[in-house]
Order: structure tokens, then sequence, then C-alpha cells
DNA sequence: TGCGATTTAATCGCGCGCGATTTATCTTGT
DNA sequence: ACAAGATAAATCGCGCGCGATTAAATCGCA
């Protein structure tokens, strides 16, 4: 009654990484739904965390993301008082983004995250980090051509 | 005018798995958007391919997916012409998806796909194979808890 | 200075993913 | 044989991602 996953070689890469996409939002979102926050807006609260104010082009390229999706993403943000959005005052093209009290306030109760996913994964920080180096490596190739 | 993509450690790893599928998904794209599919489309193909009749349940299995996502996704291929779904007799509860020429068809036209994306990856079909195990074990690692 | 080219966000449309619920069918225990 | 429970797929709502287009602001260069 069971389904070989049968798929061929080159596309099992593809899948991994798919599936393994999927399965890392589901690890986080228990973690996140606590906070009122999907995995996207998560990612982008820890861009801004690192570097607040930065414009929607700067997100954009921390994120891998283009303006398509942050817009709304960011609009919801605001919506929930975390993010306020307002044009530059030099030039009045691009968006900054900032951080509310309540924006910035989400970073300590969000500091529990990284060990408990770095738990869930069952592996060690440095397996992890050799990981994400390959990954990196693979998606860098495919960007570029 | 850079941004640094400073994010913290645990996070990088889940952003890693997060960009590099959209990496691959974008090149597939190309490939696939001459087939008239989409990267998921194209996945329930392969699967179909290699083993045809399967429930949307077993399909579910073989792509991690659930029916809420499959269904549709399903309706739209048999608009296509690509798939039968049908209830199974033995079980009316079960639909049993199925193969049309014109999605029997499609395999020989993408029979260059998996070549042209290793090419694209630039890694060997060694590196790749064993990346994939380890990304494999993490997305195993996640899903049993 | 002025006008076309470029840059930046925003908008639109569509196809996923998925939590939650619903409907139809089958199984089980008595 | 029949009701209670289990199972399979479908439905609903919402938030992404992203290709394509649009609108506004800035730049470049004659």
């Amino acid at each position: 009654m069971d389904t070989k996953p049968a798929l061929p070689t080159a596309e099992m890469i593809c899948f991994s990484l798919y599936s393994a996409t999927h399965a890392m939002q589901h690890a986080y979102k228990p973690l996140l739904e606590a906070l009122g926050l999907t995995y996207p807006q998560y990612l982008a609260l820890v861009a801004l965390w690192a570097a607040d104010g930065q414009t929607v082009g700067q997100l954009g390229v921390a994120l891998q993301l283009e303006s398509n999706t942050l817009t709304p993403l960011l609009k919801r943000m605001e919506a929930q008082g975390l993010v306020v959005r307002a044009r530059d005052s030099r030039d009045e093209r691009q968006v900054r983004v900032s951080l509310t009290d309540a924006g910035r306030g989400l970073q300590a109760r969000a500091a529990g995250i990284p060990g408990c996913i770095l738990e869930k994964s069952g592996m060690s920080l440095a397996a992890l980090t050799a990981l994400r180096d390959q990954v990196n490596a693979l998606r860098d190739q495919l960007r570029e051509r």
C-alpha cells in the first residue's frame, strides 16, 4: 500500500530541498504562531533586527525576494504594528522599513527559537554549518547562470 | 549601498534551504514552461511516470503534500489533459490518478531536464548525491518530532 | 534645461501550501 | 444489521512567490 518515492537521481536533490524547506517551515510554525508571525515575516524581522531602516530593495537582496512579494508582506506587518514604512525624503522612490517598539520587542521573545530549531534538527551546529555552506554554494551556482 | 545578510547562525540553515529552493525552482522554470508545467506539477508527473494510477493519498506520501494542495493541482493537470482522476470502484473514498497519452508523452520531452539541472548546479553527481542524503536526513529528523 | 532612459515600489493575476472543516465512504463492534 | 468511529478527498480562507506591467522619481547627457 506504500508508494516508493522512486524519483530519478537528479530530481531527488531538488525534491530534497523542496520537502526539507516544507519540513523546516513546519518546525518553525508552532514557535512562530506564538508570536503571531509567519515564516517569511520572521525572516524579515531577523533582517531588520540586524539592520533597521532598510529599504524594500535592500530587504529584497537580504531575503532574495522581489517587491511584489515584500510589499504586501510588509503591509501586513505594518498593520500588525511591527514596522513602519515611509518614503525616503532624499529619494522618494525608495521606501524605508523601520521597526516599531513592538517589532523590536519581539526579538527578546524570539531569542529561544534558533536553539529550539537546532535541537529539533538533531544535528550538531558544526554539521548544520557545513550543510548550510554546501546548500549556499549550490544556490549561488544556480543563481548565476 | 549593500545589505550584509547578517542573519544569526541557526537561522542561516533555514534561510539557505529557503533560498536554494527558490533558486532551484527558478532554474527549472524555463525548462518547464516549455512543457506548460509548473514545478509541483512536474514533480507529480515524475511520481506518476514512476508509478501510474496512484491514489491522491499515495501521491501525497510521495510528494509530502496534502489533498488540499494536490486536489486543485491535479484538477488543473486534468484540465490540461495530462491526467485523469477517477474514483476507485473498490473503495469509492479514494481517487486514482492516471496518465493520459499526453501525460505519458511528456516524459520523452522532459528527458533532458535532469541533465540540464545537473549542469546548472555546477556540482558533480557524487557531490549532489551526498548533499541530497544530508538534506534528507535533516528533513526526516524535523518531520518526526 | 529638458527629455528619454533608468531605477524603485506597487499592482495584478495565478498557482501553490496548509490549517481547519466538511462530505462521502468504509470499517468495526455488538 | 446498524450506529459509532475511522479514513479519503474535497472545500475554504489566507499568505506567500513571482512573471508581467504600471507609476513615480531620479539620473544622464546633449
